[in-house]
DNA sequence: GTTGATGCAAAGGCTTTGCAACTAA
DNA sequence: TTAGTTGCAAAGCCTTTGCATCAAC
């Protein structure tokens, strides 16, 4: 089961680079500030953003790589959205997810309550032969109009 | 596989085609015989069972556009999957997927219980301004060791 | 100096699209 | 008949990869 934790901070986020052996590169640190403000993003976001901040040179590639490789040690999480596309959760707690379709954003749903209840719930109603690593829940929602509701 | 509430079985998919002002081409009758015997599936997979059923000549192409159009209309459901890939599911109620990581088979896991408290709980709870259309509850797993067969 | 990371461009894999030919109604 | 569909091939889009170069350690 999935642990209760926040992204790692700049210093931090050093530090576990280098208990995994991976440098240190400015590259690395500019995708990871860009998470840290963004909360989640595509790779292309991220790679907007570190343009528009100015945080370092990099190229689409490297941020598609260095996304990747963070998520496979867990430091960011892997969201697939309706839209076909990737994003990147830098908060791994277990909490929800909503996808406006309209306007293909990703946005966390604060939930506490739920999302406790989802963690416990699953922790003893794993389906069986399989451990639970993560659990996402995801709201595929519209923007709703004021008029009548359903 | 359980179905409690299933997809429209093939005289119901008719009429709502006819309905909808579709017409019940033998390639959207195959894929969703294909649909009914698989619960859920990619369009691949869709595509290689009709050529095994040899139920109908079609194409990738018009399979990927008949689950894409019939999943619009609400026949089908549309679920990324973490490996970036696209399932669609004929089951429309809200219920459990569970992803498993190295078989990047999508499974279904039936759980009414939390089904039914996460719809009830999200038609109250729906996050500030939306409306929600899907909830999709995914749990990524890997096998417990104890496991051998599906 | 080593070893791993980045940049670049090209390839890859899944999915969509445009248009002519076709067919269910 | 005719509006809607399919087939085909090509394009699209996001993402990954191979390899030479470069830089953190």
């Amino acid at each position: 089961m999935r642990r209760t934790r926040t992204a790692p901070d700049m210093e931090s986020f050093r530090s576990i680079l280098k208990s995994k052996g991976l440098k240190a590169t400015p590259q690395r640190i500019a995708v990871h500030a860009a998470m840290l403000a963004l909360g989640h993003a595509s790779a292309d976001l991220v790679y907007e953003h570190i343009k528009k901040e100015d945080t370092a040179e990099v190229t689409v590639a490297s941020v598609y790589n260095i996304l990747s490789g963070l998520s496979a040690i867990g430091i960011y999480r892997r969201i697939p959205t309706s839209d076909n596309r990737v994003w990147y959760d830098a908060i791994t707690r277990t909490h929800l997810h909503v996808f406006d379709r309209k306007r293909s954003e990703l946005k966390d749903l604060v939930d506490e309550d739920f999302s406790a209840m989802a963690a416990a719930y699953f922790k003893d109603h794993a389906p069986k032969g399989y451990k639970v690593d993560e659990i996402d829940i995801h709201l595929v929602c519209h923007r709703s109009r004021n008029t009548k509701k359903q």
